[in-house]
DNA sequence: GATTTATGAATGAAAG
DNA sequence: CTTTCATTCATAAATC
């Protein structure tokens, strides 16, 4: 999308379909080989969407065979997917409901948004063999957010802009500690 | 992650009190100008890492000065600086035991994880002087990304292309049991 | 090879 | 404190 070139880490050659640092000070983002992709695509068809820690160090131990690969990539890439998917649902709903109510269906006052959290819950909740245990089919949360506005700090405030200009006396020394 | 954060968003180009994006698009949350990323990233190297609810408050006021600003992004910032640098730390150092036992990394003697502990170090428990009383100027120094080409995780490796070639035994079985 | 798209990376906010 | 979610930024790859 966006091409805002800011050029820092360099781009890195591309060798055998994976970038690679020649001295290894450059950094080109990482790019998962086609293997690692497929794994990867996999896990999470199978259901993976969070995995743990402990998982992520196995998936990433595991591609590694494929080429560079670190931890990072493998939990970027799963949260990434996760987040791409989810946002692609609710804009499929909310084309959904908009539809609705562009057709009057309002008959019937039920709650679309619960049919689509059943059909995308996560039917995997078995074990992966390399990968064990917890954290798999995760409950993919389909809360509205009702964030109870607790904003742990009642004191919050800011400058209105007149106040911006005049400099406060700005003292805060860290002699704390 | 950490520090050299893209800064995209041009920070402190107030517009009509919502901050712009290069996009164009209005920034719906907060997002530090320049100057105030540099301060709390003065104080959090400084050391603070927990700062009180006072302690966020006068960091606050003090920032507003250079934008639009909340106690609770100050408070979110420490939050969230912190667990990314640990969690960052905890990732590599996870790579570089995995790098180290499946590569005979003894080839360099060096310890990569000291390059990690370093930033860490300094507790410095002296008077900071924020705000230097001639920073005036409406300065917001347009201070050009100088996003280090920080390769944030110099743990990565790759297996050769020769040992790429012959598939690794990678017993990744999807099977579920 | 410029523009668009897909996706890796980052981070503010907040839930757990 | 840890983990998760959303949104955005940046860039490699695809497309025209």
């Amino acid at each position: 999308m966006e091409e805002g070139m800011s050029d820092f880490c360099f781009r890195g050659e591309n060798v055998g379909g994976n970038r690679v640092s020649a001295t290894g000070t450059k950094c080109g983002r990482w790019n998962p080989t086609t293997e690692q992709a497929k794994v990867l695509t996999q896990l999470f068809s199978s259901g993976l969407r969070t995995p743990s820690t402990d998982q992520i160090q196995k998936i990433s131990n595991q591609l590694s065979f494929y080429g560079k690969i670190e931890s990072k990539n493998v939990f970027y890439w799963f949260q990434n997917h996760k987040a791409r998917e989810r946002q692609k649902r609710r804009k499929v709903d909310k084309d959904v409901i908009r539809t609705e109510n562009s057709i009057s269906m309002n008959f019937f006052t039920q709650n679309f948004t619960q049919l689509y959290d059943v059909s995308e819950a996560e039917k995997v909740t078995e074990t992966l063999q390399l990968f064990p245990l917890n954290s798999f089919g995760e409950s993919e949360s389909k809360s509205t957010k009702v964030h109870a506005s607790d904003c742990r700090d009642n004191t919050m405030f800011s400058y209105t802009e007149e106040e911006q200009m005049n400099h406060p006396p700005l003292d805060l020394r860290l002699s704390f500690m």
